[in-house]
DNA sequence: TGAAATGTTGGGGCG
DNA sequence: ACGCCCCAACATTTC
């Protein structure tokens, strides 16, 4: 009788769950387990995700409603992941561990010395639950990794990713014993003071719903997406960072529903290509964190190393205006005030207040992806280091650092009627459309705004200069 | 997956 | 009728 432990990490779903299938096809009995690798004093400290971690737990109480289901229950446990894998080994006699990859450089680290230490009493497998391909099989000519995204992109798509999604099995043999459990309160995601509770009444959480979100996007957005992901007004998007960061939905199975929908409707094929690629903008994230893991907290382009950012005791008062959403600029601050609010923020926004931040305000993109780490629902390491550095201009494919987003001129081009400002800015609703795009200047009359933090003009220039350093090399 | 400065062109007003 | 100026509207270059 063979008993396999299944170790969930950012997979919390049974379909196309490949470590799951695994274990379904070799062992008898399955323990589901879960592990807050986090908690306690180890590693970051729960602030650090706050946003994310609510969603955490959310999703895994559906992941235990789900299990339970299909007859087995979720174990969750707090610690290092070794030593609590070791104990549950001996404790339930597991003679299988089964896991999905994951390939931040911490999480590689664990994962390797489990490999080592429980080698000896266990059979340890590990899938590709999370990419549409793993990163170290697709290099360049030279052998070294792809540094710009489109010939990445390419070289990915000609690898051939036909594979089809796997199933969700019909049940889930648990154990016959039984095995102890912390409640899941006990994980202690959910904040002390509530503001959870208004932030998820713009979600729905779960695997059910990630596909409900599915359907959305394949049947509603995907055939315009090109044409209207651009405008944040709009429900343009497909609103599926959440779910691809915890794992309720595989980039398998969106590039598969993708194809299905574009075989019935040829017409759509821009909007799905589109969509795809952005599916490939996630993937390039994992693939250069893997190679390239000290991205973490270090410039990819090694000569921003020496760049001279502000200190924090000369930034500390920008960026707490800029994380409020009180800067003075109505596109920023209804993009902050909609992250803060929501646990998201539409990607165009993302990179509008991220250039202000790092080009006009001069503040280290550091302490910005620190702020999407705590206040985004879909906070993603590799996502987030991607997009910070590719805005600074350090990162790779990067944003030349003459590129300054002026933050009026996108708003214009953007959000024309001003929609999506007079939503989350209610101070600046009475504004005309050509008015409500303007900085907030000494004496135009509107209340209970502040002034803009930065002269746009001037802010661009200096910028030029700093950033000029780099050119040279 | 820019913005701003600079260059070019062509229509209309006007002397 | 003609040249001149102005200035959109677009194109190109530079940061």
């Amino acid at each position: 009788m063979s008993i396999g432990l299944l170790w969930f990490r950012q997979d919390l779903r049974l379909a196309d769950n490949p470590a799951l299938h695994a274990a379904l096809a070799e062992c008898s009995q399955i323990i589901p387990v879960f592990i807050d690798e986090d908690g306690g004093n180890s590693g970051l400290q729960p602030a650090q995700s706050a946003a994310s971690h609510v969603w955490l737990h959310h999703n895994l109480l559906d992941l235990q409603q789900r299990l339970k289901a299909k007859g087995a229950t979720l174990v969750l446990r707090r610690g290092a992941a070794l030593s609590c894998l070791q104990q549950l080994q001996q404790e339930t006699g597991a003679t299988h561990l089964y896991w999905n990859r994951r390939y931040d450089p911490r999480g590689i680290a664990c994962d390797t010395a489990i490999k080592q230490q429980l080698a000896a009493e266990c059979n340890l497998r590990s899938f590709n639950g999370a990419l549409l391909s793993e990163p170290w099989t697709v290099l360049k000519k030279d052998e070294t990794p792809y540094r710009v995204f489109t010939a990445f992109w390419k070289a990915k798509l000609k690898q051939g990713l036909a594979t089809l999604p796997l199933p969700e099995p019909a049940r889930i043999t648990g154990p016959t014993q039984r095995v102890s459990s912390l409640n899941l309160d006990e994980l202690a995601y959910l904040p002390a003071v509530r503001w959870d509770v208004a932030m998820m009444q713009h979600w729905q959480v779960g695997e059910v719903a990630a596909h409900r979100a599915l359907d959305v996007l394949i049947e509603q957005r995907i055939a315009t997406y090109k044409a209207r992901r651009d405008f944040p007004a709009e429900a343009g998007t497909s609103q599926l960072s959440p779910h691809l960061h915890f794992g309720t939905l595989s980039p398998r199975q969106l590039w598969h529903y993708a194809q299905a929908y574009l075989a019935e409707n040829p017409a759509a094929e821009e909007g799905v290509r589109c969509f795809l690629s952005e599916i490939g903008w996630r993937e390039f994230a994992y693939y250069l964190l893997y190679h390239f893991p000290h991205m973490v907290d270090g410039a990819l382009d090694q000569r921003f190393n020496v760049f001279p950012w502000r200190e924090a005791e000369d930034y500390a008062a920008d960026l707490q205006r800029w994380q409020q959403g009180q800067t003075g600029l109505p596109i920023i601050d209804a993009g902050m005030r909609q992250l803060y609010a929501t646990g998201w923020m539409h990607n165009r926004v993302r990179m509008i207040v991220a250039s202000l931040l790092t080009k006009n305000l001069l503040v280290p993109w550091q302490a910005g992806e620190q702020w999407f780490r705590a206040t985004l629902v879909d906070a993603d390491l590799a996502s987030n280091t991607m997009g910070w550095q590719w805005v600074a201009g350090c990162g790779a494919d990067a944003a030349p650092y003459f590129r300054i987003f002026n933050p009026v001129l996108q708003s214009e081009k953007f959000d024309k009627a001003g929609d999506y400002i007079r939503r989350w800015v209610p101070e600046l609703r009475d504004r005309d459309n050509k008015q409500i795009h303007q900085p907030r200047e000494r004496g135009d009359g509107v209340k209970g705004y502040p002034l803009a933090l930065v002269d746009l003009k001037a802010s661009r220039q200096r910028a030029l200069e700093r950033f000029g350093v780099i050119k040279k090399g």
